[in-house]
DNA sequence: GAGTGTTATCTTATGCCGTAAGAAAGTCAA
DNA sequence: TTGACTTTCTTACGGCATAAGATAACACTC
């Protein structure tokens, strides 16, 4: 399903883009055909435009690759908009932000080679400080809870997204079951009790240990 | 500098190669020029051959990408020889994996979306298990313990590796400096502080924050 | 509304890339 | 010596990002 396929188009005749439509139907792309199935060629055709038309909203495709990972993020990044507690609202931060990066997870693995911050996610981040230092961290300390957190949120995402690729070719972790028992016993055990598994428990420990440990370490 | 350049070889005249020589000369090569130095042709020059034969030892270039984070992964996983306490193996095991992980900074972005566990960690990973099985975790507990505490050293890295590479060319979070004051005050106040910038102050932070998180969730 | 600069689009071409196909030369067992 | 097998090289193909420049539509001015 081709976007526009209204009939040919001569040389000056404009096709009516934007920045924004570009980033959208790359996404889209993304999210049908994976990184590998973006190209400016397939993202031009996508859009009814030779590729080079592209270049003059883009500068490069890795800055398009950037503005990608930008859009992502600002949908991910929740609105933290009533006063709550500092736990409450990392806890809802992290969780919002899991479940926003996971609805493209081809994108993730360009998250983490390139800069998370965007202009648009600076309120939020600032009204978590301000939650944060009101509730008794000093700044830095403050800053070190609030990227540790999305640092780990990116980086469970990502993981969680990885298997789901994997598992069409790689065949999952079935593998691990056919180990020396004597030599893994717990691994074998693991794998046959398919324990840790649940990627949405594993998330929610984590989260709950960070946050206990962060209470904890508040000033000391 | 490259390696061989022991005059011209004919067709059928060996070079000496191995898996193994091809995954050292690969790293080199990454570390040197980063990801986009590698291609098959380089990496060929580097060894003194032509492209094509390193297909005979590595059927493409995701496989050759793959060897490569097995070989980081298992360089970079500290053994787990005396016995401990599991919070003292736990903190020895991420301090050491993340400085492990560091050496080959732009090798962690492939990191990210390929497999972590690798058969030469097996050992490792059993060892790991078993202290906290007999500290008092469940296996589920025990796995989900591990496995977020992976994530996190993986992600963290890779972050910190991406700070270093960003640096040439975005020139840092200077411009966090300019920001509307009246709106931004706390994100302002750390970028003139430089708080929360320090890396291993971060890492420590959060692992301590984990490690007391994952103590307080042990049973429960 | 004619003229003119600007902007959006297309066309063509270049030099990379991964790798398919197969030829040639070395090695080794019989 | 023969002949299979392994390792290497040669050539070639299609696809990629993108540089350079032509061309037509638009947006002004007078």
């Amino acid at each position: 399903m081709t976007e526009h396929q209204e009939a040919r188009r001569g040389r000056g005749e404009r096709a009516g883009l934007s920045r924004q439509q570009i980033l959208d139907a790359a996404l889209g792309l993304v999210d049908r055909d994976g990184i590998k199935g973006l190209t400016m060629r397939s993202l031009g055709q996508e859009l009814g435009v030779e590729a080079m038309t592209l270049y003059h909203y883009v500068p490069n495709k890795d800055a398009l690759l950037d503005g990608l990972v930008e859009q992502v993020f600002t949908a991910a990044t929740p609105t933290m908009d009533g006063p709550a507690d500092w736990r409450t609202a990392l806890h809802a931060y992290a969780t919002a932000l899991r479940e926003g990066l996971l609805r493209h997870p081809a994108v993730l693995p360009l998250a983490t080679s390139r800069p998370a911050v965007t202009p648009a996610t600076l309120d939020d981040l600032e009204a978590l400080l301000r939650l944060l230092t009101t509730g008794g961290f000093p700044l830095g300390r403050a800053l070190h809870a609030l990227n540790s957190l999305t640092v780990f949120v990116i980086g469970h995402a990502t993981a969680e997204a990885r298997i789901v690729v994997g598992a069409e070719e790689a065949g999952g972790t079935d593998w691990l079951a056919t180990l020396d028992a004597e030599r893994y016993p717990l691994l074998i055990r693991a794998a046959n009790e398919r324990a840790g598994t649940d990627d949405a428990e594993r998330f929610a420990f984590a989260l709950d240990a960070l946050l206990l440990g962060f209470d904890a370490l508040r000033s000391g």
